[in-house]
DNA sequence: TTGTAGGCGTTATCAT
DNA sequence: ATGATAACGCCTACAA
């Protein structure tokens, strides 16, 4: 019996299946893709034949034919960023539940690797993109008609609508302010993201306001630039602390930032909360994991990211037209690094 | 001129572009595949007749016609997991140096997963697969002639042979208790992994060789079990620190178990690395922003991903044989969390 | 319900 | 060096 260990090299194809199924490649097609119309009886042979042949549909000649791969690019600019894998993993889990396929692309935020990834669904290979970046990728245009399927997630961008789906940052931002100004914060510092960021802008803006609202006025001097990284954090933080009438309570825009802070105070002898309290936002891991864990907002990252691609395959599939604008609901989780202020001694 | 504003729906194909240089497909098709034999003046030609009508080489039908994608699918157990972005990173750029294309995989640990991802390579989406998962996807057997091409990453198998690119884990383990025990260190406790996994294994023997060559007795006392969790670690410090005789240093698995050591003993009101040193594994970034920031051993994670896929590659074009295994060097990464054992009082 | 046949866009073989 | 042509494996009118 030399047959059993003589195994084809050459995958079995449709039409394999056809022969040995006694039928034409057009039923044994019909029975793999869903909802034709085929007798039971025939289905079964077929079935049958196909499981005897060791058949699997070729995804690349479905895709040729069908134009359409049921994938999608997605483009990161860090995956190490911990802010980012569970929006990815929202992705993930959905486009699989709806047959999609996932190219992840980390970018660094170079333009050539995010146009390699672009040359992806130009070349067939993908139908769409999900943009982190917070930005289009060289040489699209956002009212160019024949521009890629694109949804952004998290970032919008200024200018031609484009599919987003997002937190309302300025609200998120403000609320936290509000609640540090409602335990009794009258000198409340922010480290900012970084400028370019339409995000940063939106959580300054939030600040501003719920700093309005509460009747505390700005003072420029407690607004510190950051970048979202730990080390801006630390800078960010000796400088608020060293101010000659410092904050009781710095707000940062990030959790990695605000546990700079954190460390800033540490480095100057201060206790926190006792004599300052610290807020994030985000609510990644570390925010749970720091002494003390930090205060922040809560971002449904896994809903985005589950959003954005039921957004965009919904665009693909029914040719929906280039919708709107999701905004996903933020929560403020408070834990042990935000306190009322100390009195003040004297 | 209507011409201008009416865009072509359709992509352009190789058959526009032979018709506007007025040559065949065949010899379109050869100035897209490099090394092929043309003239240098219909390459020109043909190039500029590209431009002109916007072509891309589709990518479908090369894969379907080349019987190779190019692309390689990379299983990750967690993405969220600070461990694994450095070496996906590592693959993604080397994949693209070397023109291939990434199909990222977050698997949960979920057979299903693992097998939908099988399937990619199955149906010639994919030429192959690199494992971060510690296991061979469902119905995979390592010893299966007809296996797809396959490359480990950080965790070898044990059982037939299967390219792995790794460290040393009990040799960089036993680095390690080895300076503990050089500091004066006597009793020095473990956190372990998680006792399923070859690398929780390995460390373990390297924490108990290093033991043996400083003259250490082995006091099973002093391993506790973890699982790489925060939330294990902090358990496991306080069993250890509990004991009648607790130990004044600590080595644990990785990192974040390492920071939940810390977390226990904060809890006790020790002062580390004052009353209690403290070592990880892994060199995340979470042990250098812990405070105090923690020693621990690097493991070069970009590397190993880059090294793997390039073996992968290599295997792919080459059909070099099933080849053996990489050990990259690891080395210490000394920090504050680590010192010298207070003195005995009295 | 099932079969026939043409084509998706490319590359490889064989001529010329 | 270039051209004609037949696959690659599948899907989808259209016909039966």
């Amino acid at each position: 019996m030399s047959e059993q260990s003589a195994r084809p090299v050459r995958r079995a194809t449709i039409e394999d299946v056809a022969r040995l199924a006694k039928v034409s490649k057009a039923t044994v097609s019909r029975v793999f893709s869903r909802a034709a119309v085929v007798t039971e009886e025939t289905r079964r042979t077929v079935l049958e034949a196909a499981v005897a042949a060791g058949y699997r549909p070729n995804g690349l000649a479905q895709a040729l034919r069908r134009r359409s791969s049921r994938s999608i690019v997605v483009l990161v600019p860090d995956l190490a960023n911990p802010f980012y894998p569970a929006i990815v993993h929202g992705i993930e889990r959905r486009a699989r539940a709806l047959g999609y396929t996932i190219l992840m692309g980390n970018t660094d935020a170079d333009p050539e690797v995010e146009a390699a990834y672009l040359d992806l669904v130009r070349d067939g290979r993908a139908d769409g993109m999900l943009l982190l970046t917070g930005r289009l990728p060289p040489g699209v245009a956002a009212d160019d008609p024949d521009r890629p399927p694109i949804v952004l997630i998290s970032e919008h961008l200024p200018g031609p609508q484009l599919p987003t789906v997002r937190i309302d940052n300025a609200a998120a931002a403000a609320d936290m302010v509000r609640h540090l100004a409602a335990l009794g914060h009258r000198r409340i510092g922010h480290v900012t993201g970084p400028p370019s960021r339409v995000l940063s802008r939106d959580r300054l803006a939030g600040y501003r306001r719920a700093l309005a609202e509460a009747g505390l006025a700005f003072d420029p001097d407690l607004v510190a630039e950051g970048d979202f990284t730990f080390a801006s954090g630390v800078a960010a933080g000796r400088l608020l602390l060293s101010l000659p009438d410092p904050p009781s309570a710095v707000f940062a825009a990030n959790d990695e930032s605000a546990v700079g802070v954190l460390r800033a105070a540490r480095l100057q002898g201060l206790v926190v909360p006792g004599q300052l309290s610290i807020a994030g936002f985000d609510d990644i891991q570390l925010a749970e994991m720091s002494d003390p864990p930090i205060t922040t907002v809560h971002q449904p990252r896994a809903e985005l990211g589950a959003e954005a691609i039921g957004l965009l395959i919904r665009q693909l599939e029914a040719a929906e037209p280039a919708a709107t604008e999701i905004l996903l609901p933020t929560r403020l989780v408070l834990r042990d690094s935000t306190a009322r202020p100390a009195e003040k001694p004297g």
